[in-house]
Formats: structure tokens, sequence, C-alpha cells
RNA sequence: GGAGGCUUCGCCUAGUCCGGUCUAUGGCGCCGCACUGCUAAUGCGGUUUGGGUUAAUCCCCAUCCCGGGUUCAAAUCCCGGAGCCUCCGCCA
């Protein structure tokens, strides 16, 4: 949620960042109202529990013959306290309500419009030609025996996927590699948990307007993640942070799952829009002054990580119309996909500012050793199926064979190209010891 | 799944049986001041976190794991839940 006090203070900065995402700026005027009835509800509710300790106190004292009189008073009070308290409940929780419908103030810089609004920054790398007619993810997985779609939709139904042969050993290659380029760059890794509580979902803002692509299992009261960022943020829930020496960074890894409602009909085939994948997550905890330029350090190993694997891609400055609840700013990295002759979306980063943090009472102390809500950001390293998709697509060759990009060699055992019935055992890296 | 124990203001801890004097004890740590030509030691004061109010100070309210309840009054009594620990059962 947002800085209250910016909502008091400004808020006609709080409607014009509303109206750039194309979301309800009477929310505001109800935000103002619900926090106006709820302080006028705490401050009767405060002076007549003041009033009701003093009765009782006095209860104690009192001589025999006045304490019927006293205690009477007493009584009296705590029956009006009770009721005031009642009423202080309802106007906390329409302020909270009112509160966590308004998104995250979109920033300054971020483009105006919607889906179709961002704007490409740069665009790196040379889009590949090919004198083959090309052929789309799926097909060479199949000829790699890498992606076996039918047997995942017998067993889990459509948008579930095997990957097998080569394709598991890609899943394994790409997340050594990620995993190993964070913890080089000072990451901490994490393995998180891909099942949360209510709180961690709704603290990162997946349970407002978007809650139809989360999976939810009823009978516990648990929620699938669809992305680490999840878990990651609420690991530091309710607590405060040392960030005297810089930002705190974790790069996690879990399965993520999205319901994809609403998608019918898009990326059907093969598994670039799937239920289930696996992911290494870059999540980062900062003072907020030092938010953006964190944003811009997780942009850069995202490039880097990509420019590795000799994608070409291009970086896009998402409109705001587009952003994430959560999102003050975000960038998306789209790599080529010859089979659609586009760029499609491969990584994310996210600045949620103090937004997630607020809800999750994450907090910092400042130089002055004042207790100050940090900002949360968030960066894909590698969405791994969407990421073989695209290394499957842009590395083939005219005999379905795939080259294999210097980066992920050492987790392949070397080789440098997938090759339809290869032997899996070439391309296991040999044991060290 | 079953049985028991535990959870107090950074850490440790007193208090809980038997409700009010708890405005929560003490130690450690930390901050400030005093003293000492430095350091150490000592003394004094401060040190949970939110909210309300205010120009600011003051002041007020809440906060003893969380949520309900009993009561004029709850750290303390009752109910429900969470977390941690021990034991039993089951289990990769």
């Amino acid at each position: 949620m947002i800085d209250l006090r910016l909502v008091r203070e400004n808020p006609d900065l709080v409607r014009a960042s509303q109206r750039a995402r194309g979301a309800d700026e009477s929310r505001v005027d109800a935000l103002l109202t619900a926090d106006a009835e709820r302080r006028q509800a705490v401050k009767r509710g405060d002076d007549l529990r003041a009033e009701q300790k003093n009765a009782s106190a006095a209860v104690k004292k009192a001589s025999p013959e006045e304490r019927a009189a006293v205690l009477e008073r007493a009584k009296s009070l705590a029956a009006q306290v009770k009721e005031a308290e009642e009423a202080q409940r309802a106007a906390d929780a329409a302020l909270r309500e009112a509160h966590l419908k308004l998104a995250n103030v979109v920033a300054d810089e971020v483009p105006p419009g919607g889906e179709d609004d961002a704007v490409t920054l740069r665009t790196v790398g040379e889009v590949p030609t090919y004198d083959f007619p090309v052929r789309d993810h799926l097909e060479i997985g199949e000829l790699l025996g890498a992606i076996d779609m039918e047997r995942g939709a017998k067993v889990s139904g459509s948008r579930f996927y095997f990957l097998t042969g080569p394709g598991a050993l890609l899943e394994f290659a790409l997340a050594q590699l990620a995993i190993g380029r964070a913890v080089a760059a000072g990451f901490t890794p994490v393995v998180a948990p891909a099942l949360v509580r209510p709180e961690a979902m709704e603290g990162t803002g997946f349970l407002g307007d978007h809650d139809e692509e989360v999976y939810r299992v009823e009978r516990d009261d648990l929620y699938l993640v669809g992305t680490s960022e999840v878990a990651l943020a609420g690991m530091h829930a309710a607590e405060v942070l040392d960030l005297a020496n810089g930002p705190r960074r974790y790069a996690g890894w879990s399965s993520c799952f999205r319901r994809e409602a609403g998608s019918y009909g898009k990326d059907t085939r093969g598994i670039i829009r799937v239920h289930w994948f696996d992911k290494v997550e870059m999540f980062s905890f900062c003072a907020p002054e030092e938010a953006a330029a964190e944003h811009l350090r997780l942009l850069a190993w995202e490039e880097e990580f990509l420019t590795a694997l000799e994608l070409p891609y291009r970086v896009v400055d998402i409109a705001a119309g587009d952003l994430g609840t959560s999102a003050a700013r975000k960038y998306d990295i789209e790599a080529w996909f010859p089979s659609q002759g586009t760029y499609r979306e491969l990584t994310s980063t996210s600045d949620c500012t103090t937004f997630q943090a607020r809800r999750l009472n994450i907090r910092y102390k400042d130089s002055d050793g004042k207790n100050q809500i940090a900002a949360t950001l968030n960066g894909t390293l590698c969405a791994i199926a969407r990421t073989i998709a695209c290394l499957l697509e842009v590395h083939q060759r005219a005999d379905g064979s795939v080259y294999v990009p210097k980066a992920l060699r050492p987790w392949l055992g070397g080789v440098e190209l997938l090759t339809p019935g290869m032997t899996l055992a070439a391309a296991v890296p040999p044991p060290t010891a």
C-alpha cells in the first residue's frame, strides 16, 4: 500500500497516478474519507478509554458508601467503550480496504498509455536470419526429445509439459548458470517455498484485482506462488533489516504456478505460456532513495544473462497502464522468437518502492537510527521454460540440432550442439572429484 | 495424527498459581551526561513499537505471540489459533 501521508498531503499526485494506470481515481477520495473517519473514531475511542481507565481505578479506591455509584459509572463507561471500539474496528477495516484498493504511485518517468505503449529503450544483438524454414520451439523440442506436451496434457492438463532428455538437462544447466552468476554478483542463493500463506500473497499485491491468476489450496488456506518474489518478500516480513552496507539481495529458486485465466487461445503451442515453470528470481531490499539505481542494476544483470545466452533482445519501459499493482516502474526484456518473427517477454524487473514493504511491515534503520519502510525490487534472472523455448528457436540449425551458447556448455558436458538422437551421457558434466 | 512444555519492551530474565499497587523487575547491550589529562572503571539519566493530538513540546490510547471471551478492571482467568521444543505414530 502507498504512504497515507502522501495521500493526505498530495492527493492530486495520487489521483494522477491512478488516472495514468487507467484505474479509478475516485478511490483516492474514498481513501481520504475513510482516513478522516478512522481518525475521528480513534480519537473518540481513545478519549473514552482514558476516562474509563480512571473510573476503573476509582472503583478500587472508593469508600464502601460511594462504591456502588462509582461502579455504576465505570460499567456505563465500559459499555460506551465497547461501542466505540466496535465503531473503530469498522473504521479501521474500511480504511484498510480503501487503502488496499490503491495501486502503487507510478514513477514520473513512466511512459503514458497501456499495453501497446511500452517504449523501447534499446535493442541489443542482431536479429538472426536463417536460410531454411525455421521451426518453432515445440517442433525442435520434439525432434530433440526435449519437450513432451502431449503427455504433459495427459497427466496434468493443458499448458503442462514434460522436459525430457536434453530438455531436462537444459533446465539444470540454466539453473546452474543463473544461480552461479547471481552468487558471483553477491546475491544470497535461496530455495524458496512455493506454497505460502495468504498474508505473503496479499503483501506482495497478488490478491487484489488479479487474484484469478493465482492457484489457491483451499483446504489448507495456502496459495501456490506465481513467482518466488512472494516468498522472498515475505521472508523478512515484520523485520527490521540492516541495510547499512547496501541492498540485501537474494536469488530465489522456486517453481511458479499461474492459472493463466483469460489467456485462452494465447500461446497455446509449446512452453511459452504454461501453468507451471521454474524460475530464478532476483530480489532486493534497499533504502527507498536507492531503489531507482538498484532497479537499473537488476536490469543490467538480466541483460548480461541474456547476452551470455547469446540471445538478441530489446529492453522496453512498460507504460503506466500495464504496470502491476505493486510496481512504480517496470522494465521488460523481450527476446527474439524467430518462429513468431517478434520479440517476446523473457524477463521483467519491477521497482515496488515501499509498496510491498509497507504491507509486509519490512523496515530498516536509517543513518539516524530511525526505523523506516524499506523498498523492494524484483527481477527475473531466468524463467526457465520460456528461456528454453527461446534458446531452441534462436539457436536452431537446419537439421534440427541446436547450438549451445558457450556459457551453458560447462553444465552440458562441453557439447556445442544438441542433436536429435544424441547420447545424453555426452551432455553431462564429468564428475569433478 | 496424538501427548506435554514453552512464547514478556534488542538479548537474557522476574512477574502468571491467588486479576487492581505492572505506569512490567533485574542483568547485558546501546545512547547521552558527569567524573577521570587517554583508556578502563564508576555514578546519573535514557533505551519496545504503533496510533491519536500538536507549529513543536506536552499529553492521551494501544501493545506482555495472535484473535476472541469473562470483568468496573487481564501479562495474570477462560476459549480458539500460530510458532518453537520434547515424546509417540506415520513418512521421502
